[in-house]
DNA sequence: CTGAATAATAGAAATTTTTTCTGTAATTAT
DNA sequence: ATAATTACAGAAAAAATTTCTATTATTCAG
């Protein structure tokens, strides 16, 4: 039920690099292509793994742009989370949105352009929205690290 | 040299699952086999297609706990951001770190086990870096949204 | 225009990979 | 102990990728 230590390697693999053969990963974890075959199945049918996958190149399409944004709600109207909820799984440029502890509600990761289409985004998209008390944004200057593999021990 | 409707058409095939056949994707363009294994093997030469990946599903793995941490370094040691991107590129629990602009210097997403996880990591990685002068941390209480699906227009 | 050069496409052949099948060894449970 | 289950290896079958050949469009220089 649990993945093994040879589980997680190959999802460690697959994390890093999911075009590799099954006959590659075998080398790896010394196994034949049988037993690795029938572990990724499982793996994906119980569930650990969710996706494949590609990552594009955001500057190769012109996404020059990441912004991260705090934005607070009016929490006197009761719809207002399921509305914004609603509102920003329609919106292709959020890539990511969350409900976070602390002073503000929610913290957003919205890709653009530029300087001139996140301000028409924002005023067109976000700042329209009823629920939408107030809104901060940060641009980011540069990504450090940018990685979607999880840690595993 | 610059993708056209159909490049486009496949990097958003191969977003949602770069699992598809050549011939699922030629199917869906109205092409054979032939020009769409050209163009994608195209989009990676140039660039545009940067790497695949599997996508693990992060409370399986007993990652509960996402946390987006804001960090001021102080600026009197010349030598501070070297150190912490140097410091946070070997971190496995860091996902993402970027340089913002406004009232902090870095903006960090970080995944742990749970709140003492969160403990641990912060006392004997984050606070011990010298470069570090505050740190702050949102807890995310539930994720509206997540993907790593660029926009292409 | 016109013809040469280049690029894009289709179809088929060759290669590689995935998937399935069969059987054996190891582990677990009763 | 023995039956049942699980994990594994190797081989066969099926499917996918990659390469090859040839044809059709498109571009561009004269």
């Amino acid at each position: 039920m649990n993945p093994d230590a040879t589980d997680r390697q190959l999802m460690k693999l697959l994390q890093q690099n999911a075009q590799l053969t099954i006959k590659e990963m075998a080398a790896r974890v010394n196994l034949s292509v049988t037993p690795v075959h029938d572990r990724i199945r499982k793996l994906e049918k119980e569930g650990y793994i969710e996706r494949y996958v590609c990552l594009l190149n955001r500057r190769k399409l012109g996404k020059n742009l990441l912004v991260y944004c705090n934005i607070t709600l009016d929490k006197q109207r009761k719809e207002s989370f399921e509305e914004f909820n609603e509102a920003v799984g329609q919106m292709p440029e959020v890539l990511e949105c969350c409900v976070v502890s602390g002073s503000f509600d929610y913290l957003l990761k919205i890709v653009v352009d530029d300087v001139e289409a996140y301000n028409q985004f924002y005023q067109q998209n976000l700042s329209v929205l009823k629920s939408v008390l107030h809104i901060s944004s940060f641009f980011v200057m540069s990504q450090v690290k940018s990685t979607t593999e999880l840690p595993l021990e």
